[in-house]
DNA sequence: GTGGTCTAGACCACC
DNA sequence: GTGGTCTAGACCACC
């Protein structure tokens, strides 16, 4: 695994390192056990600072997802796909419950807007197919 | 048809009475060539001062929601309410995109996805209800 | 660049003002891109109150031919001098189509027509010479 | 010759009454020594009180074009028809100066105001051919 | 320094 | 009664 950022980005690179891991741990991508590339590395492919990777990993650590093994790295922890996994989806609830509200203020029925997810889940279907 | 805002909310007063006149033309309260409550009523009911909803007035009126006769009022134009709706509808397809874009680095199917804003509908259904 | 108004005019001094940004933009003296003189400056310039320029440029922004840029300017947008034109060439067409339903209840041939436009463009331009 | 008018439209009856005689004099419909139809006549065409075609005739006969004879009706003069389109002339030069003012604020040479007068001239005869 | 929002109050035009 | 324009002045946010 290759991580690598945006570093025109104004989001703060050790966020968008972060971000990666937890997008590759909710996905399967990195799995429990799995090792993290080391920090020299992921410094070298991000363009980056170690300190900088070094905040990224301790920021996944304190949120439990990974776990440092002094000497050796950090590792995906047991539980840590299934957490990021619920965070993810308790955030998309949310935007869900947003989406809920806005459609009510617009005179469009829960239907309707079933029936606009499913388009658009088409049509981006089809756009990544090319 | 009484006007009412939030005045510790930090969005501008005028916004807030536009989105009040809007969501109303959306949703069918105020329909073609009803009379929006006068420019006065409003800021009383709002406690703001005239010039401040002579401004939200002005803005649904350049968004060619509304229409004011000289000596006379404000009302709503032909077009509008389909204006508005077409304007929530296209707002709603790209938080579907957003949303679409989350839940794929999510590992969250399209399927799941439907079955969880089905889930929330029936959900805020219920506390409506109450 | 510096406005400036004829207060003794029943027109509004906003759409007087806003009028004058329009003509610059049209005729190319302020191009895409170019700051506006600032809403204090061209108060004084007036001898309006600052909120009437505001008013003004404000016109002009829902109007998509300025953007204001906070605590910056406000600025000329790429598409801007191409818009104001294609308004004016279409209301241009549409006196001209007056003036031939004009000519025909007059007797006047198109051909005529044309020679009075001639005439009175050379009897223009001396003026100008002048 | 018979006259009607619009009475729905806001112009006075009388304004409108003389206007279809002076265009018809103008166009040469009714020529020097003519007799325009009698009063009780267009009052009955026109839907409209006998002292408000009087009225509209009497209009004509203080500007020069059409004279009175008692006991036998108003008549064209002889330099009613020269008079009018001199008029008219006057009134079309007026309309081609504001246009040519207009066309010099937005950057449009006098030339291509020719070719929009010359397009828009053919445009109305084919729609008038149909 | 630059724009954004708002108030209180004046005077006007149209009805 | 209803909207339209304007002033003088306040306080704020972004730079």
């Amino acid at each position: 695994m290759i991580i690598s950022i945006d570093l025109y980005n104004s989001k703060p690179a050790f966020l968008q390192i972060a971000d990666v891991v937890r997008t590759a741990i909710a996905r399967g991508a990195l799995q429990a056990g799995d090792k993290l590339p080391p920090i020299r590395e992921t410094a070298v492919n991000t363009r980056v600072n170690r300190n900088t990777v070094s905040r990224a990993y301790l920021e996944l650590e304190h949120q439990g997802l990974v776990q440092a093994r002094q000497g050796s790295g950090f590792f995906v922890t047991e539980g840590g796909a299934d957490q990021e996994r619920e965070a993810r989806r308790q955030s998309v609830v949310e935007k869900i419950q947003e989406l809920l509200g806005e459609a009510e203020l617009s005179a469009l029925s829960t239907q309707e807007l079933i029936k606009l997810v499913e388009l658009e889940a088409k049509r981006m279907q089809k756009e990544g197919a090319r």
